[in-house]
DNA sequence: ATATGCACCTGTGTGC
DNA sequence: TGCACACAGGTGCATA
């Protein structure tokens, strides 16, 4: 579910809510996740206090006070919501953690491709191959032209490769690349200096907009307050095929590129 | 080494 | 109404 859209505004309102809270209980209802869940989870965590929320790609790191890290990853539907403590847990609620202030975390997630994980930081192995943030500087167009050229694949495929630049998944893969005015489906072999620069461009554009929005929710994804992001109203190709452009009207497609949904138009991206 | 396919799950919408 | 099927914000492992 989340991009990195979704899962900056979470940890930014979490951030708000759970830093120098301590936990107090921690119950797994489910411990088959996309990872089973270690039986040293409870553990981990009790008693620990949260000292500060950080994001790396589509993870959430929340850093406690043993120096041990808290890694969250929320898959197609996983969620984190702050309650009160007498809220009931839901169907798919799999872990409730408590903090001394009465509030608790609940992690929802039905399809169960979420993670959660306590451990230290360099022993977490998912954090180690991951390319660099979009939002930074080391993003820039003559490295994403470089990497571009020595591959051939579509450069959709590339854009959501985690391994070059993270927190780019389905949602704005599409929109980046018709703000950018290229089509999903363009040989990264054959992206220009100028293209590579318009994408980098739109990638800062875009997920800057979304961010403003609070993120997209199409259908799973809600704030630590339950409330769904805006951007969702704002997507110019992403679940729009056969509708009109609203650059010029033509009829946005959808396609698939390496087992994925792409949308895109084809008179404005070639 | 690099690129694709498929598996992991549940829920929802569509068409017959 | 019931059923089959396609598809959904992701990722990691097997396979070509």
């Amino acid at each position: 579910m989340p991009e990195l859209p979704e899962v900056e505004t979470l940890r930014r309102g979490l951030a708000t809510t759970l830093v120098g809270r301590r936990v107090t209980a921690v119950t797994v209802h489910e411990r088959r996740l996309r990872r089973r869940v270690a039986s040293s989870f409870e553990a981990a965590l009790l008693g620990r206090r949260i000292e500060a929320i950080r994001r790396r790609a589509k993870y959430l790191l929340l850093d406690l006070d043993d120096g041990a890290v808290w890694l969250v990853h929320f898959g197609m539907s996983g969620t984190l919501v702050v309650l009160p403590a007498t809220a009931p847990r839901r169907v798919h609620t799999h872990v409730v953690v408590a903090f001394d202030d009465g509030r608790t975390l609940h992690f929802h997630d039905p399809r169960r491709f979420g993670l959660m994980r306590v451990g230290r930081a360099a022993a977490l192995s998912e954090l180690d191959a991951l390319g660099v943030e979009p939002l930074e500087e080391s993003f820039s167009a003559s490295f994403l032209h470089a990497t571009a050229h020595r591959q051939r694949r579509a450069v959709k495929s590339l854009l959501m490769d985690q391994r070059l630049v993270v927190g780019i998944g389905n949602i704005y893969a599409s929109e980046i690349l018709f703000a950018a005015g290229v089509r999903p489906s363009r040989r990264t072999s054959r992206l220009s200096r100028a293209d590579a620069a318009r994408i980098v461009a739109a990638t800062s554009a875009v997920l800057a907009e979304a961010l403003a929005a609070r993120g997209s929710s199409i259908s799973d994804y809600r704030d630590e307050r339950g409330e769904p992001g805006a951007f969702q109203k704002r997507f110019r190709v992403y679940e729009r095929a056969g509708a009109p452009c609203a650059r010029c009207g033509v009829v946005i497609r959808r396609t698939v590129i390496v087992g994925r949904s792409a949308f895109y138009c084809p008179r404005c991206q070639r």
